[in-house]
DNA sequence: GTCTATAAGAAGATAGAC
DNA sequence: GTCTATCTTCTTATAGAC
């Protein structure tokens, strides 16, 4: 494998354990098994590395993406997926993509990357509320309307419906990141959300 | 105003935006108005201010919690206020509870201290998800299974419902953190986010 | 309790040999 | 490209006068 890329891996991991600030270059070299001047060939700066992830990570949104969105970009597309699927067949699907974002090494480490470096620059924030909110809500917005549109689920605001049906599974996500061992037991609370979601806006009277 | 509390406020204000290790102990003086070796006749290192505000917070977090839980300590004792309360009252309530932790200072840079803080220390992690989730849903739960056994709502798992109201407001909430100039935008959504959580879970039909 | 001066050490980065 | 040795700067913290 590559040192350049070595590198990156390495100080992605270090990054996202202790934030920017706490990682010494040493550490960095260490964890590629060079010494920190060797680093230098590679990278100018400390700072080169970060941004370097950073420029990654764009690159690499649009896969991202691609898993968010199931299908690749096109709402219209996964709409009849969704209206054939059964709620069962829902809350696999919500729960094996919770379990990608959740285990997925490079996905969660810039996750977590960001949020402890949020605060640090006004673009890093609007990065952060982009990727893990407005765009995954715009998406499930279109998705949403779609359903409703083909009468699967029935609801009059596909935006309050995103925004309901995503930021508990952020919630549970980023509480899995924080305390692991809470997997088990919170991934039960996202299957139940993800039922109680789907039977609410089909109109089911029994909940 | 107290020397040694001007200290904890200014280390938290700058703890909150940059970040412990990006703090210099120098910053935190110049921003009291002294020179960094008097801190030191205060606090025996940086650290021991980092814990102090730690401890601070822990002692109010039941006034915190007091404005979280409206009343106090006590669901049964809410459930009656929210009975009576109208869509609109609601509304106004969940918005104004919103606006005081968006605005209230200590809150908020407590809040963003802690998530830039969260993945340092186990502990710390713990003290996230307890605050801002755990202690938020066990309240709501308690309420919302109060306003259906009263007939009030409709629903079948409170822990649930309360994942579903408390989520998307949250979101919202760190959102308005990181960018500030979206608030108007956003509040919006919190409004209309309550209302549809409110005729969902009365049984209207129409959404 | 605050100051100036300074010690002590850490961490980013460079020089130059191999 | 990697190494050892080293420079430089920054940062925490202490010493001691006032």
């Amino acid at each position: 494998m590559d040192t350049k890329k070595k590198i990156l891996d390495a100080a992605l991991t270090l990054f996202s354990e202790k934030g920017y600030a706490n990682v010494f270059v040493a550490e960095i070299a260490e964890k590629v098994g060079i010494r920190a001047p060797s680093l230098y060939k590679h990278y100018k700066s400390k700072r080169m590395i970060f941004d370097a992830i950073l420029e990654e990570m764009k690159r690499s949104y649009d896969g991202q993406a691609a898993m968010l969105r199931i299908d690749g970009n096109d709402p219209a597309a996964d709409a009849g997926k969704f209206a054939a699927v059964s709620e069962d067949g829902l809350v696999e699907m919500g729960v094996s993509l919770f379990r990608f974002f959740l285990h997925d090494g490079y996905t969660q480490k810039f996750r977590k990357m960001l949020t402890v470096e949020q605060f640090h620059d006004p673009e890093l924030a609007a990065l952060f509320t982009r990727q893990y909110v407005d765009d995954a809500l715009s998406y499930q917005s279109g998705l949403f309307a779609m359903l409703c549109a083909n009468g699967v689920l029935k609801g009059e605001d596909p935006q309050i419906m995103a925004l309901q049906f995503h930021a508990p599974i952020y919630m549970l996500l980023t509480m899995c990141d924080r305390e692991p061992e809470r997997e088990a037991e919170l991934t039960v609370l996202l299957e139940q959300h993800i039922r109680q979601f789907a039977k609410m806006y089909k109109g089911d009277e029994n909940r």
